[in-house]
Order: C-alpha cells, then sequence, then structure tokens
DNA sequence: CTCGAAGACATCGTATACGATCCGATCGTA
DNA sequence: TACGATCGGATCGTATACGATGTCTTCGAG
C-alpha cells in the first residue's frame, strides 16, 4: 500500500514559511513596518533563505508585506487614505456577497450569528478587548458572505480583512460608540436577512452602508 | 557625481522575468494550460532558475499561474464557472468604479472613450479581429475606470482584466452580435456619463449590468 | 562643531549543486 | 493480453556560496 500522497504535516519549506510568517504579521507578533531579515528569518525557521524569499514573494502579492530592492522586506504600513480606500473596498465586497448569500443562509447559521452578535454586545458592559473585538467583528461577517457563490469574491474578502487586520488600526482605534452601533447594525441586517421577501438590491445597500460607517468612524477618531 | 540608482532598464532579474512571463501570457503566446518549466524557462530568459521561481510565484499569487507541488507549474485555466464568476467580479468593481470616476470625467477623457467606441463599431462593418476588439473593449472600460479615486478599487480591476485575457475566452467566444449591443451600451453608458446629475446609484447598476451582459452571452454561446 | 568622504558591516540577489519526488516507459509474470 | 513492479529521466526543492548593493559609522578637513 502507497503511503499517503501528503502526510499532513508535511509541508514544503516554503508553503510552511508562508503560512508561519501571514500568522505572525496577522495576530499583531509582526506589526506594521516590522522588518524581515531574510537570513535572521532563515535562522529562526530553520531553513535556508530560499524558501524564505519566496514565501515573502508571496506576501508581497498580496499587499501584507512591502520590498525594496537591495533593501529588504517590512511589513506594509497603511497611510489613513490607504487604509479608507481598502475598508471602501471591504463594504464594495461585503455588501455585494451578503446579497448574493442571503438565499443560502439556513436558520442554523443566522443562530450562530446571532450568537456571535451577542457576545460582542457583552464586551459593551464588561471591559472591552479589542483584539477579541475584532475576531468576533470579523467572524460575524466571514459566517454571512462566505457563502456567497462566488469563490472569488470570497477570497478577495479575506484577502482585503488579513491586510485590514495586519494593518492593527481597528485594534487600537475602535471606539466604543462605534461598538455600540455596529452591535445594533448586525441586528438590522440578520432581521433584514431572515425576511424571505428582501430587496436583494436594499439588502446590498444596508451592508454596504454599515461597513462605510466604520471607515467614518474611525477618520473621525482620527481628528480628521 | 553618484550614477543614478536605477539606471531605467536596469530591473532586477525576477522582476524583468516576471514582466516577461506575465506578458508572454497576457498576449497568448503562453496559452492557459502551457507549461512553465523553470530550468526551461531559466535557459530561455538566461538566468538562473532562483528568480524565475521569485517570478513564477508572484504570477501564482495574482491567479495567473497555478502550481503543483513537485509538479511544476501552468498556465491557470479557467473552467466556464470560475470564468463567469470573474466576470461577475469584473461588474460589481467596475460598476462601482464607474460611480466614482463619474465626476472626474473630462470631456478630452469622454471623446477619447468615444473614438475608441467608433473604432469597436467599425470592427462590426469591417472583419471582426478578436484580439483588437478585446484590446479596444478593455482599453474604452480602463479609460473611465482608472479614474476612479480608490487605488486598490483600480488595482483589482487590472488584475481581473489580466485573468481574463489570459484565459483567451473571450478571444474566441465573443459574437458579433454582442459587440453590436455593447457598443450601443457603451454609447448609452458615455451619454450618462455626461449628464451633470445622474444618479449616481443608477450609473452603477447601469455600468454592472453592462458587465453581466458579456457573461449571460458567452454563456448562451457556449450552450449552457 | 559641521559636513562630507571612506570604510566596514549587514543584507540582498543569483548561480550552482545535489538530493527528493514524480511520471512514464519497460519488463516480467499470471 | 492485462496487470503490476521496477527503473530511468525529467523536474522540482533547498542548501550553500559569493558577489553586489545599501546603510551606518568613523574619521578627517574645513
Amino acid at each position: 500500500m502507497a503511503p499517503p500522497r501528503v502526510p499532513a504535516g508535511d509541508l514544503s519549506k516554503h508553503e510552511a514559511a508562508y503560512r508561519t510568517l501571514r500568522q505572525r504579521i496577522l495576530e499583531g507578533r509582526y506589526g506594521p513596518g516590522y522588518r524581515l531579515v531574510l537570513s535572521g528569518l532563515a535562522r529562526d525557521l530553520e531553513v535556508s533563505p530560499v524558501p524564505i524569499r519566496e514565501a515573502i514573494r508571496r506576501l508581497e502579492a498580496e499587499g501584507l508585506v512591502t520590498f525594496e530592492r537591495n533593501v529588504g522586506a517590512r511589513v506594509a504600513t497603511l497611510t489613513d487614505d490607504a487604509w479608507e480606500e481598502l475598508v471602501e473596498m471591504l463594504a464594495l465586497l461585503d455588501g455585494y456577497a451578503v446579497r448574493q448569500a442571503q438565499p443560502m443562509l439556513t436558520p442554523e447559521i443566522l443562530a450562530e450569528a446571532e450568537q456571535i452578535n451577542a457576545a460582542l454586545r457583552r464586551q459593551l458592559t464588561g471591559g472591552i478587548d479589542n483584539e477579541a473585538v475584532m475576531a468576533l467583528h470579523r467572524r460575524f461577517h466571514r459566517l454571512i458572505y462566505s457563502r456567497a457563490a462566488n469563490t472569488y469574491l470570497v477570497d478577495a474578502l479575506d484577502q482585503v480583512w488579513d491586510r485590514i487586520d495586519a494593518s492593527r488600526v481597528l485594534v487600537s482605534l475602535y471606539p466604543a460608540k462605534r461598538l455600540a452601533s455596529a452591535v445594533d447594525e448586525h441586528d438590522e441586517l440578520l432581521q433584514r436577512l431572515r425576511q424571505e421577501r428582501v430587496n436583494p438590491s436594499d439588502l446590498e445597500q444596508f451592508a454596504r452602508w454599515h461597513n462605510l460607517n466604520a471607515a467614518v468612524t474611525i477618520r473621525n477618531a482620527r481628528g480628521r
């Protein structure tokens, strides 16, 4: 009997490096601007610099890392304007995804979404843990948009969320007041999603508007 | 006096390889499924396999190339469904981009767009050169959407168009009847864009609808 | 003290080498 | 003939080596 083609944990080294680096960036261990020195990472991950370079190239193509010739790689840093543009993309994509996902949503999914939103609401009374809020918020949205049929759309949304996570902006800037509104808007979204005969275009517009609200709030929080 | 930092034509080898390969894919010299053998390309481009690998990784991250471990790289092939999903993305992104670009469009830009559309219309009477039609069609749309303020949006549109070009689907399947409709729709789009007080939401919907028409037509041309 | 040049160091960029893996052809056996 | 094992070539995956480039520090002149 032949052994399994890929014994589960056996990834190529560049693939493993890619996943490790990506994870470290997303969880904030490597924050924006952090310098990714090839030889250092190679030592750290116990591989040669070659697969590290490949991993970095992929991260670069995904926008999580910037690279300067003969200088090196850094975790991407977003200007305020760039951050707003990304959120605008999120709003555009998520709006359409919600519209497309709506017929696919089962009562179970909606119930789970309600659970997540309830956990978010609990953060309002207890102290707010921004990391937890961001994770819950992302989970809430992904639960819905991931049901959209268009796989490119879902992938694009995942990627945009990754970049927003990597920027660490929301983690530091999400104000309690916005969270309160967001939780209410989530409830309204769920309510609309439960209706059979909801107007798809209205639904898309509402979801888009909800996402854009975050951008507006952060812009104000930054003081214009 | 120090020499210029980057003497114009002096790209790193992986960058040069990336551009060369990308171009060859987009112009159809390497069609869908074409096998990209690292050592062969290295010989061809007169570099070592290492920078070729980096170039391929970037192309892979952009979706132009698929890669299989220990097997190698191929130019990406789109299933019919995947192709339709990509066009749907195009419609979503382009619709919003047109809406955002509208206030930035000068009479000069609109005149140029009209020129391009006139060239498209000429293809209807003379024999149709599909390569030329595709290039003109893309130029027409890019002229408009590239004025959108959101750079991520513009980049995403460029990328989706690249993938569609690389798939060579439109080149072989664009029927004359659809071209006639498309040219008319372009005219209507330009007419709407010229109005100062056009409703942004209507504009977006119209542009989205126009792009989706292509998908519907091709689906029918393929015989469901 | 300030400025600029020169050198040392850190790091990147690519070539080369070689082991690992896969695929297809060959050969033997039922 | 049909099937499966074995072998060989093609190709990938990664380590190592070293030259090229950029950056920082030091040192000397003004």
